[in-house]
DNA sequence: CGCGTTTCTTAGCTTTTGTTATCGTCGGGA
DNA sequence: TCCCGACGATAACAAAAGCTAAGAAACGCG
């Protein structure tokens, strides 16, 4: 099954073929090499991509320069500027690949056509944003109820196995909102109990 | 014109009179005195309301029992317990009234009925997750860029003077994602440069 | 009017984090 | 192979936050 409709389905299990190929001819495959940006502060990029391969990184530029990486991207999981494309502004964010990354790439322009014209459409976006509003919501819980120890105690216990395995310590760190260094301390006491 | 039906066209403006009726029987008003409840922790209530008058917090319970406010709620937004609502289950947190309320009440299974129903409620509930994912990630990502000094100054400049001028000091604090006492320090620095 | 509760501030002390810097390791590229 | 840059641990110090406690001011309620 072509992995944009598999992805479609999770969300709405009754998409039909039919209903597939409204979205499908739009559908443009993306190849970012590691280091690469998808989107950079300043820019509008009104897309919408899956990614097949690698990982990406979302972060925010500070005052002075200063990088700070908020989020990760994995196989599998959508990836935008997602307030961007809801109000059709400049973007705030950057999303780079950390490694090299296959992407399907459609404009958000045609999933907003369609939350007109077919009710699937309508429907997945609801859920969609219910499902990343969910997410996002435990995360800023857990932000305003842990410390910085119980947020990588947390993590440690938690699924999300690949952001330990295969993302870089100092950017770990940041999305749990602390400095590099203080992680490192974290580690070093969570490690030194056991 | 009815509060609600002015609330749903704020999201979709288009929604008309005979599709408001759809909706319209369902919902019942609703009265908290200061300090009672529209939800605890355990408690599954599946139900949406509109605030009318008053003010409410959310908050969760640490272990040990210590009460965590992250949320306020005005007149009229809309309070629920939405993860509860979408998921089916038991409540995480907790509504409580800070001030007398008034509420208008529905149920959100008959919100779920009229998504398969009418493709207007459909796009209401996706816009009413698009608005608050856009508004929970905005928060999120202050607290993962911004100090706890830099979040009051934030909140000082943002237009939510509502929170500052009608919730009490220690729960701004837990608000921000630190300590009262933690605050009243942040306040002294930050008057004392002017 | 008076009393008690709530709210906020301040202080002293401890713990943690941020900051800066150094050092060792690892890995890729010339 | 060598070198340089990225990454992570650690140390020393400064800054900030957490914790506990005490006191002042405002408020609600009887």
């Amino acid at each position: 099954m072509h992995p944009l409709l598999a992805y479609l389905r999770r969300f709405v299990p009754t998409l039909t073929e039919a209903e597939w190929q409204l979205l499908a001819g739009a559908v443009r495959p993306c190849h970012l090499a590691r280091g690469q940006h998808f989107v950079r502060a300043g820019e509008h990029r009104p897309e919408i991509a899956l990614l097949l391969r690698g990982n990406c990184r979302l972060y925010y530029l500070r005052p002075g320069g200063e990088e700070r990486t908020t989020y990760f991207f994995f196989e599998n999981h959508l990836l935008a500027d997602y307030a961007g494309c809801l109000l059709g502004q400049p973007s705030q964010l950057n999303i780079q690949a950390l490694t090299e990354a296959e992407l399907l790439v459609f404009d958000y322009a045609v999933l907003r056509r369609l939350y007109d014209e077919c009710p699937a459409y309508e429907r997945f976006g609801r859920v969609l944003a219910e499902y990343h509003l969910l997410g996002t919501d435990a995360r800023l819980t857990e932000q305003l109820l842990l410390s910085p120890e119980e947020r990588y105690r947390a993590l440690l216990a938690s699924g999300k196995t690949k952001i330990l395995e295969r993302i870089p310590q100092h950017l770990v760190a940041n999305y749990l909102g602390v400095t590099p260094v203080s992680l490192s301390r974290i580690r070093a006491r969570v490690a030194r109990e056991r």
